[in-house]
RNA sequence: GGGCGUGUAGCUCAGUUGGUUAGAGCACAUUCCUGAUAAGAAUGAGGUCACUGGUUCGAGACCAGUCACGCCCA
């Protein structure tokens, strides 16, 4: 016979779950899970890495709950699903953080130390908290393969990069053309945006200039003013800039399509300016102006005027400026400040601008911040100081129109506070515009969640794509495979290491691929004779590394290259949160696209950020952190993952609060193994028959519909996971444990502790045991500690042969013939009509315990009826009343109002519909109700004398108190109780009282559930009648056999009790009683 | 400044194709029930459904605008 685990009621959770973890550990559960399907039907999931450079947070956490949940299930429902951990090693952040642990102050430092030496600590560096980071890993039960991770560093890592890039550069989707970087004059190096972001400051003094850029000669005559709109006069466009040593490097001035422009003449000035229409009374207002003339942006484009100063390239050799010094339109204007008009200098910012615009790129300053050679009239100054020089040259020059001092916000180095540029550079681009049909028709093929991410910021940043840059000036990155001829110029592009062996003719086995190691490598030139190939000495964006997972982390095509297609691409799911829709969800899709074609993943959940308790963002600097481990070790990693999945949508930003964490203990976690620890607890005593089934249709109603609850509960769950719900069948599995027990147990008490053991009996131990079960594989997913622990107690002492783990178990399959649809509302209407007896009750302040002689009860269907026959037993049970009585309008009990049915007289009568109900509110409901219930239909008559004849569906009646009884009404339904308290009932009320005083009494005395007991009684202060009601009650042979039965007593006595005896003294209805037990 | 999202009770969240009195849990108060329970039931208090305008007989829901917050971009 079976015999399960004792079960503790106060369970430490963190300390079973480490108990759990040694299991898996011991007995190789994860890697069993695998085994164990080797065969099956693959699903692949792709592991966002990760850097391990900093300490996991609570965030971390939540994607890797989330990551977990669908691996897990899947495997129960069959699928062989490896997951190999990642990491993220290489970039910018990691060279920053080692650059600060050195105090260096730029690239010259790094070169100085030695790039080698450097790339070395940038290594360690990424491993500093790996150790931390799989701690946790484990401890929230997050299954991954940690033992073979996939590196980015690695040369095998980095080859399958180069693969890619060849494969590209053969495609000519493998470019180079300038990049705006952030970049500080001083360290001479570009900045990350992270960097960038640090160092942005208020309130910077700036100047602000309004430059003419004047038309050129017969361009005025063109424009859509009408002939002679200037009247000769000079015409120019108005622009304004806070950054006037920009001005040399101007090509363009860019309108608004949309916006309305006007040409107006400024009192007192033989000149005139086409500036925004709303914009031209803020700039004139002070000597009053003239207008001219009116048009759209898109009309004014296309009109060239005369450069304000030469155009160069950055070796200030004259440049080709062709296409420059034009009007063009551009999404980018705004029409809140300035003219309406924007300066574009390619160079300095607005380089998207001049590709859309096909506008030269022309240089003023360079590199070192320095006003280049080209222009010796500002002396190679800083750029910041050649601010004054430029606007009196152009004022000299009669360009300018007005200066003054702005103040802004304007980033500067967050290492040596120097004030940034943005510089266009040299850089290397994936020619990802080349396929933005394909990206945006493969996202459409993918399944987002939530739904508006795809159409909304994925679909839009597509929709706008822009050529990737992948170049980087930098040290500690998979290095670019491009190789340059030191005498042509031109390129060479490497896609393995067999290619560079052979290239440089010797082995490079056991060689570093990273800089500054490849950079040695030389080879002769195919281009010139003489020549040598040198490479480029930049580095990847850490981006491509992580994008290029699917390929490198099996190292394709160089292996796995038979199978890779489905086995490891594309993914089935992925799950990150949502700033990496430009990040790694990006570079994944756009790599994806361009190598194979196709979408990279097909369901990916996108997470929203957790905030703290007040909402704010997690941040160091707020030092609101939360650390994973408070809530790991307190409450446990199922409680987490539990109100990580249920507490919202997990598309939304969540707040975090350990409170809440605790909610989800009591709601969810101590409900269920309170119920395990009921059903172990009496299952232990009984040793019911497990294995031997009743049939599910010979067992109790009540038992038939948990169990159609259940199965519906099965389907429920599997298709919201099919669908990539998480919060939705989380909350579905809470809702049906609380009825499991707070319905099926408690109602069901009886059957488990009765002493015949019968069919019955078993029916209901055969029942929630197999509920429980179900529960714990349906919930194995979400929380795979408890689940376990539940599972192997409960099936490994029934059948020794079941998996060891719920985790190697099959999913459970809905029988959908037991799902029984009219029990189940049945039920529910049960549930709700007690629920709503029990609210008549408390407003008429009769305590449960009191038995009542009947109930009234009017469903709101009549359909309700004959489900309330059949459970009438269990209405009466309990409302703890004699006798139920359905009506179909409860005439003779409840009095009505008579309403209007909005949804189908409002289309009908419209104004009218609020003159109907006040009309119907006149008439006597109990008389219209009457005629309803037998289809006759109700005549209104309205305020102007007409009358109305309104069907029976259209008129609504609601119930209202009456004398005598309690009732109360609520959606449809009425409850009315009889409120007469009868002498037999009043004496049958006190012995339940008593009852419970002397259970009350065992449990304070500490007797076992199965002591038998004998009582000793005495009334020590009579009132209302306590001492004969009493002395009547236990004068009848069925009472006393009652009391007896409900007690665990074998003798009811008056009288004093003995010494020894566990004694207490009660109150009721103003009278006191001593209750003395005494164990046999 | 732009894109996307969010805004419902003190807190966390539901709210179907527009329909009559906007719900649940937590917390608080009162009461009840209880030999599985750290639980459960009921009642009370707590809401200008962010705001303004519109569509409609009728708006928490639909439309337009505004405000606040978050994320991403500039």
């Amino acid at each position: 016979m079976a015999q399960f685990k004792e079960v503790d009621t106060r369970v430490s959770f963190p300390k079973l779950e480490e108990n759990v973890l040694d299991f898996w550990k011991k007995e190789k559960i994860f890697e069993k899970s695998l085994a164990n399907r080797e065969g099956g039907q693959r699903y692949v999931f792709y592991e966002g890495p990760p850097t391990a450079n900093g300490k996991p947070g609570i965030h971390h956490v939540l994607a890797r709950v989330f990551k977990d949940l669908f691996p897990r299930y899947k495997t129960m429902r069959g699928y062989y699903v490896p997951r190999k951990a990642g990491w993220d090693t290489h970039g910018l952040p990691v060279e920053v953080e080692v650059e600060k642990k050195l105090g260096f102050k730029g690239k010259d430092d790094i070169e100085k130390f030695g790039v080698a030496e450097f790339n070395k600590l940038c290594k360690q560096s990424v491993w500093e908290y790996v150790q931390e980071w799989e701690r946790m890993t484990e401890r929230i039960g997050y299954w991954a393969d940690l033992e073979h991770p996939y590196i980015t560093y690695e040369n095998d890592y980095m080859e399958t990069g180069w693969w890619i890039l060849k494969r590209l550069w053969d495609q000519n989707r493998l470019f180079k053309d300038y990049k705006v970087t952030m970049h500080c004059p001083r360290c001479n190096t570009s900045l990350s945006d992270a960097e960038v972001a640090q160092g942005y400051k208020d309130n910077v003094d700036d100047p602000s200039v309004y430059i003419r850029l004047r038309l050129r000669p017969g361009e005025a005559e063109k424009l859509p003013f009408g002939p002679d709109a200037a009247r000769g006069l000079p015409v120019a466009f108005m622009v304004w800039t806070t950054t006037p040593w920009t001005l040399p490097a101007n090509t363009a001035a860019a309108l608004k399509a949309g916006a309305a422009y006007v040409l107006v003449r400024p009192n007192d000035e033989q000149e005139t300016y086409i500036v925004a229409k709303d914009l031209a009374p803020r700039l004139f207002s002070e000597d009053g102006f003239e207008t001219l003339g009116e048009a759209q942006g898109s009309e004014l484009a296309g009109f060239k005027y005369q450069p304000l100063f030469p155009g160069v390239n950055i070796n200030s050799q004259p440049a080709d400026t062709s296409a420059a010094y034009r009007s063009i339109t551009d999404e980018i204007v705004e029409l809140g400040e300035g003219t309406g008009i924007v300066h574009i200098a390619p160079a300095y910012g607005d380089l998207d601008v001049g590709r859309r615009a096909g506008l030269p790129t022309i240089f003023s300053v360079d590199l070192s911040g320095k006003v280049l050679e080209a222009f010796p009239q500002f002396n190679r100054e800083f750029f910041k100081k050649a601010d004054p020089h430029i606007t009196r040259d152009l004022k000299e020059r009669g360009f300018l129109w007005r200066s003054g001092r702005v103040s802004h916000t304007y980033p500067f180095c967050w290492r040596c506070d120097t004030p940034l540029l943005f510089f266009a550079k040299d850089s290397w681009y994936i020619k990802t515009t080349s396929v933005k049909d394909q990206l945006i028709a493969n996202n459409n093929k993918i399944n987002w969640y939530p739904a508006h991410i795809k159409q909304g910021r994925f679909g839009n940043w597509l929709e706008n794509n822009v050529d990737w840059a992948i170049s980087r000036e930098r040290y500690w990155g998979t290095p670019l495979p491009l190789w340059q001829c030191d005498q042509t110029g031109q390129y060479e592009c490497i896609g393995s290491v067999a290619e560079l062996e052979e290239k440089v003719g010797r082995s490079l086995k056991g060689l570093d691929l990273h800089r500054p190691f490849v950079d040695e490598l030389a080879y002769p030139s195919p281009f010139a004779q003489g020549a040598t190939m040198r490479r480029l000495p930049l580095v990847l964006d850490c981006w491509f590394d992580s994008g290029a997972m699917p390929f490198a982390q099996v190292h394709y095509p160089f292996e796995n290259k038979e199978d890779f297609v489905p086995v490891h691409f594309p993914a089935d799911f992925i799950c990150e949160a949502v700033d990496q829709t430009r990040g790694w969800f990006y570079t994944l899709h756009a790599l994806g696209t361009l190598v194979e074609g196709e979408p990279t993943y097909k369901n990916v959940i996108c997470l929203g950020h957790i905030l703290d308790g007040e909402g704010l963002k997690m941040s160091k600097s707020r030092g609101n952190i939360v650390n994973p481990w408070d809530v790991l070790n307190t409450q446990g990693a199922d409680a987490l993952r539990w109100y990580l999945y249920t507490a919202n949508p997990p598309g939304e930003p969540r707040r975090f609060s350990q409170d809440l964490v605790s909610e989800s203990i009591r709601r969810f976690l101590l409900t269920l193994w309170n119920t395990y620890s009921f059903f172990t607890t009496y299952a232990n005593l009984d040793q019911p028959d497990l294995a031997t089934k009743v049939p599910v249709k010979d067992r109790p109603s009540i038992d038939r519909w948990l169990v159609s609850r259940l199965h519906a509960l099965i389907q429920d769950v599997t298709d919201a996971l099919d669908r990539y719900e998480v919060t939705g069948p989380a909350r579905t599995i809470e809702a049906f444990v609380d009825d499991l027990s707070n319905w099926y147990v408690r109602r069901n008490r009886r059957r488990f502790w009765k002493s015949e053991s019968d069919t019955d009996k078993l029916a209901a131990y055969q029942t929630l045991y197999e509920a429980l079960v179900t529960v714990a594989k349906l919930s194995a997913p979400f929380i795979p500690f408890v689940s376990d622990e539940m599972y192997r107690s409960l099936v490994q002492a029934v059948e020794p042969n079941a998996p060891e783990s719920v985790h190697l178990c099959d999913w459970p399959v809905a029988d959908a013939n037991l799902i029984d649809e009219a029990l189940l509302k049945d039920t529910a209407t049960v549930i709700r009509v007690v629920s709503l007896g029990r609210a008549a009750r408390s407003a008429a302040r009769l305590k449960v315990r009191q038995p009542l002689l009947e109930v009234l009860v009017k469903p709101r269907e009549a359909a309700e009826a004959a489900g309330l026959h059949r459970f009438k037993q269990q209405v009466l049970e309990e409302l703890n009343v004699k006798d139920l009585l359905v009506v179909e309008d409860g005439a003779d009990i409840m009095s009505y109002n008579v309403k209007a049915n909005f949804k189908l007289l409002g289309p009908k009568l419209g104004k009218r519909l609020g003159e109907v109900q006040k009309a119907l509110g006149q008439l006597d409901g109990s008389v219209v109700a009457a005629n309803l219930r037998n289809g006759q239909p109700v005549d209104v008559t309205l305020e102007r004398g007409d009358t109305l004849t309104l069907a029976p569906e259209e008129v609504l009646v609601e119930a209202k108190q009456r004398e005598g009884f309690a009732v109360v009404e609520d959606g449809g339904y009425a409850v009315a109780l009889n409120k007469r308290i009868t002498p037999e009932l009043k004496r049958e009320g006190l012995l339940r009282d008593v009852v419970r005083f002397i259970q009350d009494g065992r449990k304070k005395a500490d007797f076992q559930i199965s002591d038998k007991i004998s009582v000793f009684y005495q009334v020590k202060k009579d009132a209302n009648n306590l001492a004969s009601d009493l002395a009547e009650a236990l004068n009848s042979p069925d009472s006393v056999r009652y009391l007896q039965a409900e007690t665990l007593s074998t003798a009811v006595s008056e009288g004093a009790a003995p010494a020894g005896a566990s004694t207490q003294e009660v109150e009721l209805d103003g009278a006191v009683l001593q209750l003395g037990l005494v164990k046999n």
